[in-house]
DNA sequence: TGAATGTTGACAAAAATAGTAGGGTATAAT
DNA sequence: ATTATACCCTACTATTTTTGTCAACATTCA
């Protein structure tokens, strides 16, 4: 039940573009390092967000990745799901992904939908932009 | 995100001892051939949770596994935990597991809380009872 | 043009998962 | 006592998933 690092290095990247949302395009390499991280890798995962309209690109020199909307409009849910696949604990609790034999009477089902649901319900609730403020907070409340 | 075969075929298992609860010991390979799951995994899966103090077990002939306490003082979530590990989606939320650098101003860290905690409610107000009561509901819901 | 940047696809090491296999030990029935 | 039953334990292995790396290419700016 963890995430992988697609998920984790994912969501952290696109929180470092929302930070300089309406700056235009960043490089990867400036998040990469800003992260420490592979900037091969982290190349995969902004390609599968380009794809699913997270993220758009400029490419060629003072080109970049910036967010494809405000932050205001792209939740954590989306994110995620983009770079891990649909969160739900188990495939037949994915709609038309895979169906178990004598599911109508599955009582493990039900418990899979309950967990599959409160995901959903707390990935789908945050915005970057709540992140954003609640860096603000953070900030304010160590500060004083 | 998704639970592995253990937690699964675990869950699973422990709701094929609740329905045979007070009977006495039920042999490892009934549950195996009920479930066509391999006698030698599941076993694995029984000794993590008779170690857990989930199970108790009856050695030689005509013995078998039982639940260690009554249905309804078992949670799925002690069962998720024993057979998966803590359900963290990340290192860092688990306590005394791992700390990230600079995890006092992190933010991911808190989408991380909030979907720990809320996986963490849901599986922890289920019991092995509660699932038992659902499938007579269900079984009545779908006869008339 | 040349340097900076994104795009793509193939490849590979490492780790986790999902089992198998088999010998050992305790108990009940005979 | 003997035997069949069934839990107990450890080691091993095949497969899949994760976590990257690498190389060649396309586009844009100065
Ligand atoms: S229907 Fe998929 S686990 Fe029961
Ligand atoms: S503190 Fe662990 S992800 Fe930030």
């Amino acid at each position: 039940m963890k995430l992988s690092t697609r998920g984790r290095y994912g969501l952290k990247a696109m929180y470092q573009l929302a930070i300089h949302y309406g700056e235009g395009p960043i490089p990867l390499k400036n998040i990469a390092d800003a992260q420490n991280l592979s900037e091969n890798y982290l190349e995969q995962l902004f390609s599968s967000l380009r794809k699913n309209g997270l993220l758009n690109s400029v490419r060629g020199a003072q080109g970049g990745y910036m967010l494809a909307r405000s932050p205001r409009d792209i939740t954590v849910g989306s994110i995620l799901r983009t770079l891990e696949g649909n969160l739900a604990p188990a495939d037949c609790v994915i709609d038309g992904e895979y169906d178990c034999e004598n599911e109508e009477n599955c009582v493990t089902k039900l418990v899979w939908m309950r967990i599959r649901d409160s995901i959903d319900e707390v990935v789908d609730s945050i915005t970057l932009q709540d992140m954003l403020d609640e860096y603000e907070y953070m900030k304010r409340k160590n500060k004083i």
